[in-house]
DNA sequence: GCCAACGTTGGC
DNA sequence: GCCAACGTTGGC
């Protein structure tokens, strides 16, 4: 079981808009870097993601999971290049966690949200997910 | 709206 | 295969 941490402009695709797809969830399309692709080609069903929104609100907002292993991203047309996972919402961030607050933590220093700002799909480790996690107020991480 | 960081593209 | 030009991302 891994995590990751999803970026996501919210007035392109916001997590209200991810927990009104259900349980079905939503394809993740769209990324177009070899890095994050290789990330969601990596993920398996049931893997546990932050939700962040980024541009505007910059914080973690909820919870995701994997509900479909890597596939050709369907708003990629004839590139064969890019794949993508679907995932679905599992819960609210009971309070969001800001960048500000990653920031300010030393334990999330070598966070990717703060060494790879740009990158869309990260790899979370288990420690920064249970920091995050109990910032948010979730003492108990869903995994 | 600005600008720094960085990934991608394309000419050589 | 290098590297300059260019485009995009995303925090501020």
């Amino acid at each position: 079981m891994a995590y990751w941490l999803y970026k996501s402009e919210p007035f392109k695709f916001s997590w209200d808009k991810l927990k009104s797809k259900g349980e079905a969830g939503e394809e993740w399309d769209g990324v177009r870097n070899y890095l994050a692709r290789n990330n969601m080609r990596a993920m398996e069903i049931g893997d546990k993601g932050f939700f962040y929104h980024s541009n505007e609100g910059l914080e973690v907002v909820g919870i995701t999971e994997v509900c479909a292993l890597s596939h050709p991203d369907s708003t990629a047309g004839d590139d064969p290049r890019w794949d993508c996972v679907d995932i679905r919402a599992v819960c609210d961030m009971p309070k969001p966690v800001s960048l500000k607050d990653v920031k300010a933590n030393p334990k999330l220093a070598k966070m990717a949200l703060v060494t790879s700002m740009r990158l869309s799909v990260q790899p979370v480790t288990e420690e920064e997910w249970i920091e995050v996690c109990r910032m948010g107020g979730l003492d108990n991480p869903p995994r």
